[in-house]
DNA sequence: ATACTAATGAAATACGGTATCACTAATAAT
DNA sequence: ATTATTAGTGATACCGTATTTCATTAGTAT
């Protein structure tokens, strides 16, 4: 069943995923798309990639990486930071804070966007 | 009328700035307080900060700054990063993309949670 | 076949936010 | 001052994203 995760190529959102599954199981729930993507999220087995003011999209790969999201159609692809971005976090003053985790969301144009 | 954004201390959401307004302007409602919210934003009077998986927040310190939030107490609080972070972005293979803005958000436990 | 458990679909609900629209306040024109 | 015009407001409906609820179905074990 979750080939269809495995076969949206980049990094779909519930309702992509939802649009997929339904050619081959009409009969399908967002409840069901939903739910299930929590409990891969909380096994560990995919990303949740949450991005500013849009639908959760969901991610495959799990080694740390961040995300770049088209301001235009929305689509959201991998960012490879090639110097380790945490060396910098030495030079945050966290006010106390326990820092858990931190997110760099890049937003800019595709190259299928930028020729439209 | 916008004091009351002025009042509340930190940096609080669409529903904080709605709760204390209404303190002392009892009818007003949470349609107005999201326009004018962002006809705050729109003239630069004031940041939108967004962050993951919540509501927005509203901030009135424009210069550039990263943010964190509790992930308890939902509150947020201002960082500030000694070394420009966007030194790094040198290293970013932005895989053609055309970039717009990027967003650091922290996400941590505040002094006040810590102690909770 | 029976009982028990887990997964599902459908619909209701939650939440943050926007759009609509009638009404009121403010401003300008006469 | 009276009217006309505009701008801002409150109430409500609505939207998108996601979760909850609950009756039903599927799966598994006995």
């Amino acid at each position: 069943m979750w080939d269809a995760l495995n076969e949206c190529l980049n990094h779909p959102s519930a309702e992509q995923i939802y649009e997929s599954i339904i050619q081959k199981h009409p009969t399908i729930s967002r409840a069901t798309v939903y739910r299930n993507l929590n409990s891969l999220v909380e096994d560990g087995k995919v990303k949740r990639v949450q991005v500013l003011g849009g639908p959760d999209h969901y991610d495959r790969t799990l080694k740390q990486h961040f995300h770049i999201q088209c301001i235009k159609c929305k689509s959201v692809h991998d960012i490879e930071v090639s110097k380790d971005l945490s060396v910098e976090l030495s030079d945050v003053d966290l006010k106390g804070y326990r820092l858990e985790s931190y997110e760099v969301v890049f937003n800019g144009v595709c190259p299928d966007c930028q020729t439209k």
